[in-house]
DNA sequence: TAGATTGTTAATCGATTAACAATC
DNA sequence: TAGATTGTTAATCGATTAACAATC
């Protein structure tokens, strides 16, 4: 008996067979069957040679002559990625932006499934937020036991960021999205993704000074 | 006369050098006069030999044995990323990730000012959402050129992001935070940073479900 | 001075792009 | 078949890390 080792794919790779997934359902909502690598490049605003790379990841199928099938590359893709069920996922905090947050799991179906909020304000627990239910943030040990949960989306005030990071971690959290400006410390097998607003913001201020002849940007 | 030539800073360094300005003004909060850069790149979350490549950038002034001034080099670090005055910013779209990133320029000031918010709605059209005036998407260009912006921020649907993106680059905006997923397609001088939330929750999906030994994140 | 830290250059590492044999 | 495209390996590019002379 042969283990399988699933080689784990770096981050960078992960968002582009994420956007190529995305991409592949919209033509299937098009109706169209096949897909050449420099197409695909093109509606995914990467280069050819790179979506051939990527999709060595991926156990896919394409053809010379032919390209790729739209759909059974849709599903190599998905299975790469591993994730079939919706995996899931606790949210901290419902402010303006934990709530705007709330929206994308309704729009879109990311493969995650919030099983529960966690806020401080009062007037919110108890509560529902787009059928998904609110909790004190003390309750946070037993919800995320009690549904297996095992990605956390920070939005919460940065001064808590850090001990809300090292109670998940203690639960079993092992993926964090983290929308705070803090650099959370967390054992090396426990991803987190840091989406610093703030930065971004000075960031794209700092290139409309210059008549910047400027490169795309990150991600 | 010598013509200065400022060299443009590639994306990644302009964004460490934000976190480490933002680090610094924590620091003087706290009265702390004098940093090494060990111990900037413990807060900031990189390596001591990235914060010294960093601010070869800057026009530093570190001393072996005191290590830096944390008053003088944040402001050199302002003057590289030559943010002085508050730069003119449109918001593109209402909804609530556009209300909840309006919030950002109150709580933090990341030296942009937000001088209109555009959106479709007719119910918020005249009003104003935190002191920043509602006006009609139709209004953009005139909006645009009469503030002399130059920063836009995307938060509207997928399906208008390109349209508008053209106008705004035609009305003379040069870098644009682009919260759809949609890769727009502009001119190379136009910085896009691209914040997809999508793509940023199914990749913490992904190393949700091995037990994945893994690296830092992106960005 | 001795020791430790900066500024900067060199080495390493990783990611993207190019090339090309296999192939439909 | 001829031509174009895939899968994959090699080359390039850029970014991070390491090293070290200068220096306070």
């Amino acid at each position: 008996m042969i283990a399988i080792a699933k080689k784990l794919i770096n981050p960078r790779t992960v968002g582009r067979l994420s956007i190529y997934r995305r991409v592949l359902n919209q033509l299937t909502e098009k109706n169209t069957q096949r897909i050449f690598s420099r197409d695909l490049a093109e509606l995914a605003g990467v280069s050819a040679s790179q979506v051939r790379q990527d999709l060595m990841n991926v156990s896919s199928n394409g053809t010379p002559q032919n390209g790729y099938s739209v759909a059974s590359l849709s599903r190599a893709v998905t299975r790469c990625l591993g994730t079939t069920g919706p995996t899931p996922t606790v949210l901290l905090g419902a402010g303006h932006l934990g709530q705007a947050l709330l929206h994308y799991f309704l729009a879109t179906r990311p493969h995650l499934q919030v099983k529960a909020v966690l806020e401080v304000n009062n007037d919110l627990v108890g509560k529902h937020l787009h059928q998904v239910p609110v909790y004190h943030e003390s309750t946070l040990e037993g919800n995320v036991r009690a549904s297996h949960i095992k990605v956390a989306i920070l939005a919460v005030p940065d001064d808590v960021a850090q001990d809300q990071a090292n109670r998940l971690v203690a639960a079993g959290v092992c993926s964090i999205l983290n929308f705070t400006t803090v650099r959370l410390r967390v054992p090396a097998e426990v991803y987190v993704e840091n989406n610093d607003i703030q930065m971004s913001l000075e960031r794209v201020a700092y290139y409309a000074h210059e008549d910047s002849e400027l490169i795309e940007g990150k991600a």
